[in-house]
Order: structure tokens, then sequence, then C-alpha cells
DNA sequence: CATATATGTAACTGAACTTGTTACAATAAA
DNA sequence: TTTATTGTAACAAGTTCAGTTACATATATG
């Protein structure tokens, strides 16, 4: 139940790309040592992020970079690059079609789970990677 | 990932004991048929919409009936009945506390999306199970 | 009161998913 | 050419979900 931590994974990444990349190579191995998991998981979210557009990776000795201003990355854009949520909600399939609600249920809670769904993306739209940048450095410079 | 069938059985059951109480004893085979699932599965459901008090329920030769004004149930009421999720999204734990990222991921994301799973119950709030009863009895006049 | 019928719950299963891991070919900077 | 790194496949352990069997417990009803 719930939403797995490869979201928040590749939010953390994408910060970790972002405050270092301009200072060294920002490897799999660097990224997963801050999040302090295994490269490889930290690959298959590069992979993802890679795909949809929002870093640039290349083998070899390189390391990555982020492809966008940080200002226009936001949660829904990272939610929808690694999590593949057509349906947040599952309903379940083959109800009796004999009966009133086994009949039509499908067809009515899929429009109110779909707004419900709208509303969890409309609010993941509405932070930035930029948002969280500042508050990084916000709580940083406190000390 | 994503939400079980459990939270949209749960609400087909009270649909199906709301339609039907009054006619006959609903019983957990009875939903079960217009489910299309296995009766266990649905008593362990009716067992936790019990317990958050929507319905009764007696062992023995009985039924289920909901113990609330169908106006008086919404879909966040089942949704905290039957889905336990004090957090809807997760975070890596044992972030490196020697990488900026790291040390403040956890506090940061929280904020964030905690706000975001507001959003989704302040959403499933605002349809009750009558909602869900007209639509159907509209549907079914249409034929 | 006896009987028939349901619930409540434990225990188990198979399938699917999540995360972590090893291994290695492909790639590119130095 | 060397070295460091990515991309990906393959596998393992742990967890969760849905379904199932089994049975003690409970209760309307004849």
């Amino acid at each position: 139940m719930g939403i797995t931590t490869k979201f928040t994974t590749a939010i953390h990444t994408l910060l970790v790309i972002y405050f270092f990349s301009d200072k060294k190579r920002v490897t799999s191995n660097f990224i997963a040592e801050s999040v302090n998991t295994n490269p490889v998981v930290i690959r298959r979210i590069l992979s993802q992020l890679k795909k949809a557009g929002l870093i640039t990776v290349l083998s070899g000795k390189n390391g990555s970079k982020l492809s966008k201003d940080p200002n226009f990355i936001t949660l829904l854009d990272v939610f929808k690059a690694v999590e593949s949520v057509d349906n947040l909600f599952n309903i379940h399939e083959n109800s009796n079609p004999l009966c009133p609600v086994g009949k039509n249920i499908h067809d009515i809670l899929d429009v109110h789970l779909k707004t419900t769904q709208r509303c969890l993306e409309n609010s993941l739209e509405e932070v930035t990677l930029n948002d969280l940048i500042e508050e990084i450095n916000e709580k940083e410079n406190l000390l």
C-alpha cells in the first residue's frame, strides 16, 4: 500500500545532482552514498529520469546533470517519470452485471477516483525542485 | 504501487448493503457474488467497516446494515476504515547525514508530501455514499 | 432447545512487487 | 589503452495482496 521509495529517491537524486554537479562528477555511486542504497537502484532511477528528459547521463567517465532549470521541474514531473501510475486506485474486475451495484460500480467510481488522482497530481505540480533547493539552503544557513 | 482493491471493494460492499438490506439478509456470500470474490475477503472488510462504526454485523442468521445515513458516510471514512495509511508516501531511511541533501531530505519532503496526502483526503471527503447511490439510481432508471 | 446458517479468524498458498545484489558488456574521458 | 562508469540482465529475500480451506463461535428460527 502506498507509493514506493522510488519516487522520493528520485527527488533525492535530482537534488544531489543539483548540489554537486558543478563541483564533481556525480556518479550513481556518489548518489547511492547520500541515499544509503545500492548504486544499481540509483542507475535504474537515472535511466527513467533521463528518458523523461529531466537529466543527461553519459556512460563512461561522466556524471549526471540536470537538463532543465530546477524552477521548471515539478514533483509531478518526477512522479510521472518514475512511477507508472495510470490508475492510483484499483477496482475489482468482473463484478456481477446482474446486480445494480456490480453493474455500475466501475463507471461510477472511475469518475470520482480520477478526480481524486488529479487532486494529488495538482498538489505535486505546485512544488518545484527549486522550492526544495531553497529549503535546504535555508536549513544549512542556520548552522 | 497504488491503492489496493480493498478500498473500492469496501465501497462496493457498503452499496450492496444499502440497496439490499431492507429486502433480504445481506451476507458476506451475497456481497461476494456481486463483487466476484471470496466471502472471506468480504468478511475481513466487514470487520473493519464495523470497527469504524459504519455498519452493524451480527453473527448467525443475520446480515449487515448501515449504521449511518449514507449522506454522512464519505469515501474518506471508508478509506480510513480499510486502508491503514499513515503515510501514503515512503522516504528512504538512514540517508547520509554528512550530505546536505541526505541530512535534510526527510524533514523537507515530509511537509510537502503530507500536504499532498491531505489534498487526496479532502477530495475523498467530498464524495458521500449517497452521491454514489444517486448515480446508480440514475443509471438504472435510464433502462 | 435443536438446527441451520453466518460470522470471525487463523493458517496457508500463489502471484506480484520492491529493494538489494552480483555480474558483465558497452561506453567514453583521460 | 587504461580506467571509471553506465546500462541491463538475472537472481534473491522480504513483503504484500488476494484467494482459499477450515473450524470454533454466535444467533435467528422452527
